[in-house]
RNA sequence: GCUCCCAUCGUCUAGCGGUCAGGACGCCGCCCUCUCAAGGCGGAAACCGGGGUUCAAUUCCCCGUGGGAGCGCCA
């Protein structure tokens, strides 16, 4: 595989949980960046004080490493292009800053917060779209340091020239055009100095090398003012493509609200990072041919990644999907991969018990939580029987659970044995013969194989379900 | 309000003017099997509406409808 200059970036702010959308958006692009042997670049957008937090980041960070999602440049991996939190990096921007309002391609604003607003609210009145209304745009220098000497600090904003229209090719929707004349002056500097979201997003992916960008539909639209500050800075423009949203059950975009799940949730519930990455993948990207169904890994992925696979339609989050790879998964995940499944096992199940009884109920689970039922079926109470699985043991009558007894301690750990000689003593075969044992034993009507998971059981419980179900099967409904 | 994006089975999607509109997941059935699952085989299931262009439209154009995005000193 050839060296390339190609770098995507995962640009997230620090300001909480990451959820399905942005867990999609960073797969995207280290999936893009491995699919052509570059590199998959980490930088935190932490510019906003007051919502961001280094606690927020460094779960981002270990959410990241979970899923399996490893950036070749960033925070606590480093690179030639720091610093990656973006809080760090005004030092960084102070030039093009400078060299825009030399160039009078930005001015400063004094406008407040409050101002803006009534100016907004009164367009919107109008039935006008919102838009500044260009009060700072001609100060004279007067002007401006009167301003300045009664207090005020002001912003910097964009100069939007007039009468253009961007064109930009998108990786997912073509062509883009988008009139100048329909964007206002946008701001690029907060009053209290940080840079502001348009300005660094577009320069630091232009001074870390970034050759592509996917990102969410929403920046769609703001792509036009990140191009016309970076044209104006004369720096290099990324390719961008703008990934289709995900919804949830109702059709609005995925939140908490419709079904979205952190990946602290995923994590916390069993989900294996292999099922929701192959999930994930699937929304909004087509895998064509034998792929499309196989549980892939990470480069597997990634070889068959292309952006002319990537759709446009909204995708609708499904569990039942998800779940479907969640079965995928836990068959073929390796011992070392659920070994956190067996810690969670509660004290009823025996520690040198635990690795046979996952490989027992394997192919029946997919959770940890169903392996802990599982425990305490084999080795616990049982919970109170449904109905089919009583009327099961009634059917069966008291002397099938009386010829089960007398043979359970011949027939100790050894399932053929048990069913060999209870058939012989009953008659009873197949489905006869197995169900009842099933119902006793287990108290469901359906489950893994009855073998490994009778040869766990303690002698002394499954004597105890045998008369239970003996006790049971006397009885009338 | 203006501008932009989007619309194919229940869900994810293939399609890029002529296809019995294909695949996957889910669902149903059969085989395998003590049951559930896995595996194999089969089945049901979709082009938002109207108009136009064309010999021919799911596909190209227009309008509508529905969904969404941007127009923040959030990102």
């Amino acid at each position: 595989m050839t060296p390339t200059n190609v770098k995507t970036r995962f640009a997230p702010s620090p300001t909480g949980r990451m959820h399905l959308g942005n867990l999609r958006t960073a797969l995207f692009n280290a999936l893009l960046a491995r699919s052509r042997g570059g590199r998959f670049l980490l930088r935190l957008e932490d510019t906003d004080e007051s919502r961001s937090s280094g606690a927020h980041a460094q779960t981002l960070m270990a959410d990241l490493r979970w899923m399996g999602l490893h950036w070749d440049e960033g925070p606590e991996a480093g690179g030639e292009a720091g610093p990656y939190h973006q809080s760090e990096r005004g030092a960084v921007y102070e030039r093009y800053y400078r060299a825009l309002e030399a160039a009078d391609q930005a001015y400063p604003c004094f406008c407040t917060e409050r101002e803006l607003e009534l100016s907004r609210k009164a367009q919107r009145a109008a039935g006008k779209p919102p838009r500044y209304a260009g009060t700072c745009a001609h100060l004279t220098a007067e002007e401006r340091e009167r301003r300045r000497a009664e207090g005020r600090r002001p912003t910097l904003r964009f100069r939007v020239p007039a009468e253009e229209t961007v064109v930009f090719h998108d990786l997912v929707r073509g062509e883009q055009r988008f009139p100048t004349d329909e964007i206002g002056d946008f701001i690029i500097r907060r009053a209290d100095g940080t840079a502001a979201f348009f300005f660094c997003n577009a320069v630091d992916d232009a001074l870390m090398g970034v050759s592509h960008v996917l990102r969410g539909e929403d920046h769609l639209t703001n792509t036009p003012r990140q191009l016309l500050l970076l044209r104006a800075l004369d720096l290099p423009q990324p390719e961008y493509g703008h990934i289709n949203l995900i919804t949830g059950d109702d059709g609005a975009p995925l939140s908490k609200r419709n079904g979205s799940l952190s990946v602290a949730e995923l994590r916390e519930a069993g989900w294996l990072p292999e099922a929701v990455l192959n999930y994930l993948a699937r929304l909004g990207h087509h895998y064509t041919g034998e792929v499309e169904s196989q549980l892939l890994d990470l480069q597997g992925l990634a070889d068959a990644f292309r952006t002319d696979a990537l759709g446009r339609a909204p995708a609708r989050f499904d569990r039942h999907q998800l779940s479907h790879w969640q079965q995928l998964a836990v068959h073929r995940a390796d011992e070392a991969t659920l070994a956190p499944w067996l810690e969670r096992l509660d004290d009823a199940v025996p520690a040198d018990r635990r690795r046979a009884l996952l490989a027992a109920v394997r192919d029946n689970i997919l959770f940890p939580d169903d392996l802990a039922a599982w425990g305490q079926r084999v080795f616990g109470p049982l919970p109170a029987l449904a109905p089919d699985t009583e009327a099961v043991i009634r059917d069966a009558g008291p002397a099938f659970y009386e010829a089960a007894l007398a043979e359970l301690e011949t027939t100790a750990g050894d399932f053929p044995a048990l069913a060999k000689a209870v058939r012989k003593a009953t008659g009873a075969k197949g489905r006869q013969l197995f169900m009842p044992l099933r119902a006793a034993l287990t108290g469901l009507c359906r489950g893994p194989e009855l073998g490994p998971v009778y040869a766990l059981m303690p002698v002394d419980i499954a004597r105890c379900r045998l008369e239970q179900a003996r006790e049971l099967a006397a009885t009338t409904p």
